[in-house]
DNA sequence: GGCATGCCTTGATCCGCATCAACGCATGGG
DNA sequence: CCCATGCGTTGATGCGGATCAAGGCATGCC
């Protein structure tokens, strides 16, 4: 076991790569994506601290992760760390479980992308993405978007001018307000209600 | 532990229900759907037999699962099956080995989702579905479809329409042949670079 | 300062797929 | 048989979001 850092834009391993590490996350947040060879990219999600990376048994990295922010992370040598984890049932239980969470998500994830509009994706994206952050900043309005608009609208299947464009017109209406690296939700009803359940 | 049966078109469990059970699936074809409250549906996979459902640890589903085909299947009471592997490591690490290849395959999927094009994601669908057929019935070029056109669409997000437009030209260029319940692939190639990559 | 670079915004136009509509064809029940 | 029902096909039209294009505004380097 390992402390680290990386700096922002950086490469944490790549798709393809052999998969011999395993991380933990204690600050900053990444971009998980799988890049097509056209240049087509999806952001599959984003991990912040208390995240857990490449908890897989694939051999290799099916996914490219890299830094929005620096991150701070531990990594374990992964042969190792089964190793150790096999010998404990309620650890290897719990990482099932954040496993399993993370395909329920995913699963979520697919109705985004293949049944919402495009207004509905940008509404589900902040509202999850605010939630998410609370377990690590409180129940503040103010969200921290650490992800440019590029990166949301690759997570969400659209355009970054569709996103810049639903983002403008929410501020027109005063649902959210512009703020330095992120927004404050001024209305989350309005916004629960654009999502359409 | 409990064999049973189901018949086409039937249930087996809902989203929202307890997930008091989990099952294997020894022959038959059932759809996994998370369904939005005005209608709209996402199919997130179909499973086939040799397939498990409910290895989730969340206490509901977070899909819907209903026969395709009468399919037959083994019940455990999932307590009772947790109680019991979690004395085995090896049956342990295998559950989070089949969790964890379905996060990949899930992770895919939203690839295609979000970012490829209607024509790529019938090919896609076809040669993935053809693919996994392999395991079950060799690797004759004709594919069994028990799922419908409404069904597939609600896969890859797209109407019965495009899926309909999409599988008729392919016919018409013999890419593929209309047979009973299904299709024959007759250039596999070319599906491929439809696809794409 | 001047200029390049990266990121975002905004407007105009276009097009891929959805939507709307009609029809075909099989199956089954009276 | 007749008719209803479910599913798939095919054609015509429309629209949501992509694409194309231009400009704004930081930041940083020379």
């Amino acid at each position: 076991m390992h402390h680290m850092t990386i700096a922002p834009k950086h490469t944490l391993f790549s798709q393809g790569d052999e998969a011999i590490s395993l991380y933990t996350i204690t600050s900053g947040t990444l971009r998980l994506h799988y890049d097509l060879p056209d240049g087509r990219r999806q952001i599959v999600g984003f991990a912040i601290p208390g995240d857990f990376l490449g908890l897989s048994l694939d051999p290799r990295f099916g996914i490219t992760a890299d830094a929005l922010t620096e991150v701070s992370l531990c990594r374990f040598e992964r042969a190792r760390f089964m190793n150790l984890i096999e010998r404990h049932p309620n650890m290897m239980r719990k990482m099932h479980e954040v496993a399993s969470h993370e395909l329920a998500i995913a699963q979520e994830h697919m109705v985004v992308l293949g049944r919402r509009r495009a207004e509905e994706r940008v509404a589900s994206f902040l509202l999850k993405w605010w939630h998410r952050l609370k377990r690590i900043q409180g129940a503040s309005p103010t969200v921290p978007l650490p992800m440019g608009r590029q990166d949301i609208a690759d997570h969400l299947g659209l355009t970054i001018e569709t996103v810049s464009r639903t983002l403008a017109r929410w501020m027109r209406e005063r649902i959210i307000l512009d703020v330095p690296d992120g927004v404050r939700i001024l209305d989350a009803a309005r916004l629960e209600e654009l999502l359409g359940n």
